[in-house]
DNA sequence: ACCCAGGGTCATA
DNA sequence: TATGACCATGGG
């Protein structure tokens, strides 16, 4: 088994995901820090409440009194938090000059600029980079160490930047295949933990019987 | 009642 | 470098 060949098992029983499900850039970017450790359809919530208020985008999140935030991201969770990584991502955005600014700026430059601002930590800055900037970098999450682990690809506790540079080495590096890759594992360890058919491939067996 | 969810930071050793 | 505590809501 390689990652190609389970790239290749995953697209076959889920099929494309299309992710990052969201309608500009800059809703990728409040939704990669609204997900920390946190369920979709709870950020879900939070995104609606911020559309319905007509205040997804950066000034207006910026501007808004740290506590009227939090409120707002409450369904969330660690809403408090949110409230201040948000806006402190916005301050940065902001300052920056905005997506017609950043998205010529380079992978690293854009990567080490994301690592500084505060709670922005490296799986972030890759949903940000890989899903509103379209970078081809991988995305590593718990769901891809259990996985890799689970297949005996990997121990599962190797260094953040290690599995990365593994994932970009083996695979073409392409941004619409991270996209796609990084969702089928998320997917496939949504999936695997319900009742399901079973896969009659005996590898893709192995693949479903694992989270 | 318990567990986990599309993490990150900080203190401690 | 490597653990542990902390942040907190909602669904199973």
């Amino acid at each position: 088994m390689t990652l190609q060949l389970l790239y290749g098992h995953l697209l076959a029983r889920y099929g494309p995901q299309g992710w990052w499900p969201a309608d500009t850039p800059f809703e990728v970017m409040v939704g990669a820090i609204l997900t920390q450790n946190t369920a979709w359809t709870n950020v879900e919530k939070a995104m609606q409440r911020l559309k319905s208020g007509g205040l997804l985008d950066a000034r207006h999140i910026h501007a808004l009194p740290a506590a009227s935030l939090a409120d707002i991201l409450r369904p969330t969770g660690y809403f408090n938090l949110k409230a201040v990584r948000l806006q402190a991502y916005c301050g940065w955005y902001l300052q920056a000059g905005g997506f017609e600014v950043l998205k010529y700026w380079s992978n690293r430059k854009l990567r080490a600029t994301l690592l500084d601002v505060p709670g922005i930590g490296p799986e972030t800055a890759d949903d940000i980079l890989l899903y509103a900037f379209k970078r081809p970098v991988f995305v590593i999450d718990a769901y891809t160490r259990r996985l890799l682990a689970r297949l005996g690809l990997a121990r599962g506790d190797e260094p953040y930047e290690a599995l990365r540079a593994r994932f970009e080495a083996e695979l073409d590096r392409k941004a619409g295949l991270y996209q796609e890759y990084h969702a089928l594992i998320v997917e496939h360890a949504k999936q695997v933990c319900r009742p399901r058919p079973r896969c009659t491939d005996c590898v893709v067996r192995r693949v479903c019987a694992y989270r």
